[in-house]
DNA sequence: AATGTTTATCGTAATATTGCAATATTAAAA
DNA sequence: TTTTAATATTGCAATATTACGATAAACATT
């Protein structure tokens, strides 16, 4: 096969699964950071900033936009991405607590 | 293609994105989020726990036996797996940072 | 309108991932 | 030692991802 059986998994595991996605690829972790860095929507130059072909770029684009953590504005004919904030928060709260659910007592190992 | 250039890519853009793979499947996230809950090493009812075949589920405990995430240990004719608590909180630290990162001060978007 | 610039999409090739049946391995139990 | 139970490995099919050249689309500029 090679499909992911997400349908029986719970939703809150298959987002969790989805935002991890997105994050990866060093492609697109070096978007986010390059995106937190500037500090201002930045257009196109991030195809400037990555050791990839502007289609490669785009379609990594793509994908954080389809996650929802970057969204993208028409400036004259450029575009500006940006990270959205309530999104990024939100995803920061979802593996802030998946990774604080650990139980220190150790059993065994 | 289809390799990822993963030379092209700092050293920690690419552990981010390592790591994020190992949590970027529902399975997997299913496996760590059960042996967060039963808060023991537990073998093999993660088998039993998990809507798919015994070598599907190794193989996803394989992958996350390679990122360092969890460990097996042998009892008896049985495996028990547990979390690494030291690489657990290591990740931890490292999305925090990341998602820390974030300028508050919009400037667009 | 014609041209240049920027970004997206299409098509396609290479590689990776997911899933499972069959089988091997390992160690306990009989 | 044979059998049984638990886990890993192999081999393979289906699908997904990554990458990029070619091309299209959108818009500004000339």
């Amino acid at each position: 096969m090679g499909a992911t059986k997400s349908d029986h998994f719970t939703q809150k595991q298959n987002d969790i699964a989805t935002i991890a996605k997105a994050f990866a690829h060093p492609a697109r972790v070096a978007i986010l950071e390059y995106l937190l860095k500037v500090d201002a929507c930045i257009c196109g130059d991030i195809v400037n900033e990555l050791p990839l072909a502007q289609p490669t770029v785009s379609q990594h684009l793509k994908e954080l936009k389809n996650a929802g953590i970057i969204s993208g504005n028409i400036e004259g004919n450029a575009i500006c991405y940006c990270i959205d904030e309530k999104v990024w928060e939100k995803n920061r709260k979802i593996f802030e607590t998946l990774f604080e659910r650990i139980n220190k007592k150790k059993t065994c190992c």
